[in-house]
DNA sequence: TGATAGTGGTTGAGTATTCAACATCAGTGC
DNA sequence: GCACTGATGTTGAATACTCAACCACTATCA
């Protein structure tokens, strides 16, 4: 199978996606880490589990629910519980599962980095696009998501063309 | 200054986003590393020094088009030298300056890598987008990487709102 | 009942990234 | 020449993340 090279178009897009996200994250991160001590993905836990009924999930859920991996949600978990804004619950129906279950330090703290948070968020993405490109880009995020969710799981399945016997032209390599 | 909670859409669109960035990068990531023991990050060094006169960037300007920290980035370089795919050049113009260069087995490893990275991401991102979202995802990235870049020098400045004195809402903390 | 496969979650080692501190040099003004 | 400011990179320690191995449990099937 021959290499599906990207379009100049795509190409661009790709390269232009790739700066927006490290430029919008390490907004993102750096605000919270300055202002509140936490990285972004632990604000995205503390964050989904205040809006859970009980201010609890399942563990596995949590990870879904924020695209962690079992492993990075695990250690996460371990981390916010030393400083007391986690606790861990076993589950009655399945003794093999855990709640994480945020406690009211975790949301006093959360209810804290809130605002500037959510004001950063504005600042980095929402001030910069106008109503439709906000619809365009959840539109494209779902779709986004879905294949990358397929893609994967289908990684390493025929069509890797390993090697170099493609014949790729430099100054196309994504 | 009362905060700018995110209306509705926005906090749909930004979860969506988080959602398919979450995917979309450890589609990538885990391809990468799986058939060429390559993360992204290092990827994308290699991709752009292949694409250089002279295969050669100086740190600097190669921190900025990869959005590296200085720091990430002489890391990230002090390993690809241990591969031997990198070699740092002094800069003869500038004695503070390094020039990071591509070496032939770089090539060789960047050449043998492509086929299967790109075709990940169009499976994971190009395959589910019309030519039309193409295009605006490349707008709205563009504004997004200018939007950004300039928030996360502002961080810190006023409007911050540190504390819990806002009245934040619980269920839209971002 | 017992065997087996699959799920939920944790752990430790290795690697990557960040942050702050540092060293070196260029540019400017005196 | 000298002092000062800013730019270019590097380093080491602390933190975060990934991968593979693992334990405990559930579900299924006989």
């Amino acid at each position: 199978m021959t290499t599906r090279w990207l379009s100049s178009d795509e190409q661009h897009c790709w390269r232009s996606f790739l700066r927006a996200c490290g430029s919008l994250f390490s907004a993102i991160d750096g605000q919270l880490v300055r202002d509140s001590g936490l990285p972004h993905g632990y604000y995205e836990i503390l964050a989904h589990l205040s809006e859970a009924p009980d201010r609890r999930l399942r563990m596995s859920e949590l990870a879904r629910v924020s695209t962690f991996s079992k492993s990075r949600l695990s250690h996460a978990i371990a981390r916010l519980e030393e400083r007391g804004w986690v606790i861990r619950r076993d589950c009655p129906t399945d003794r093999r599962g855990q709640f994480a279950e945020l406690t009211e330090a975790g949301l006093t703290a959360i209810t804290a980095a809130a605002p500037g948070h959510v004001e950063q968020v504005r600042r980095a993405l929402f001030d910069a696009l106008t109503p439709q490109q906000v619809a365009q880009l959840d539109e494209i995020s779902a779709a986004i998501a879905e294949a990358a969710a397929s893609a994967r799981s289908r990684a390493g399945e025929a069509g890797e063309c390993p090697g170099a016997t493609c014949d790729p032209e430099p100054g196309a390599v994504g």
